[in-house]
DNA sequence: AAAAGATTTTGACATTGTCCAAATCACCGG
DNA sequence: CCGGTGATTTGGACAATGTCAAAATCTTTT
């Protein structure tokens, strides 16, 4: 991946170091919640307002440069991985979230045989079930 | 469907005021949103708490007599109907939901092919647009 | 280097839920 | 039909995740 710096530069935004910060931690670790992203980046920043965590991952998913999901119980997750057509497989028990293609290909089967006159821009595809870790623990 | 008290003996569970008015009210508006449902409940019972909505809907998720969906960008919502393979469409604009059914009967694509050792056990569907109502509004 | 405009910060506030203890209610047995 | 008992409902505090608005600061550009 390009530098953060370029691409925000390519998308006529100023680079500023909170904005470089947050791209490359979204980008260092997908499925971040904004509060995760916001700790990696004072890692690297010495500090960051939780407002602007918030408004720059706002500009960069308007921009279409990463990707905000919300799975059910969850804050929102970001995601640097855009433009094509993937889906999620979220833990139940921990969250834990991870990237799975499309089952086949072009997604026969995303497309609502009756849409009630809805104009469906986005097929929206979460599986949800136990991770390999969280299958090994003791039930709750 | 069958009255309300039935299904909560049948369950096992004590009837109580409130719960037999929140399962009714979900049954009457289906994807309303717990603050709508006490709303609901409200105009039949004079008064409900908030707490007490929360706990009913719990116990009848729990014991999978309704069913929660949380879209992005909406407080949960419920529904009545379950236990069959239904999806949902929902509008980016207004938050309008409605149900369709499974494009392909038994989902075909919905077996993700590389499941990286998660224990899959449901897959969900959201597909996001506008609705017809939203679709004529000016666009914002 | 300075001006202009955008971004960041701070702190308040909103929404949705959850936790807990006290009061109340539903159901069962006598 | 009436208590008793355990479950449910309530009220109030609290938590998590976002958003709003105004002042301060920074990036860009001239």
């Amino acid at each position: 991946m390009r530098a953060a710096a370029d691409i925000l530069r390519q998308h006529r935004l100023p680079v500023t170091a909170q904005r470089v910060a947050v791209l490359s931690e979204v980008s260092r670790r997908p499925h971040a919640t904004a509060d995760e992203i916001a700790e990696g980046v004072r890692v690297e920043l010495g500090s960051i307002s939780r407002q602007s965590v918030y408004n720059v991952l706002t500009v960069l998913t308007d921009k279409g440069i990463i990707r905000r999901i919300q799975p059910a119980d969850s804050a929102a997750r970001y995601e640097d991985r855009v433009g094509d057509n993937h889906h999620h497989l979220v833990c139940r028990a921990c969250g834990h979230t991870q990237d799975v293609c499309c089952a086949k290909g072009h997604a026969p089967c995303l497309t609502a045989h009756d849409h009630h006159g809805f104009a469906i821009d986005e097929a929206e595809v979460i599986y949800w079930g136990l991770c390999p870790a969280c299958q090994r623990k003791p039930k709750r």
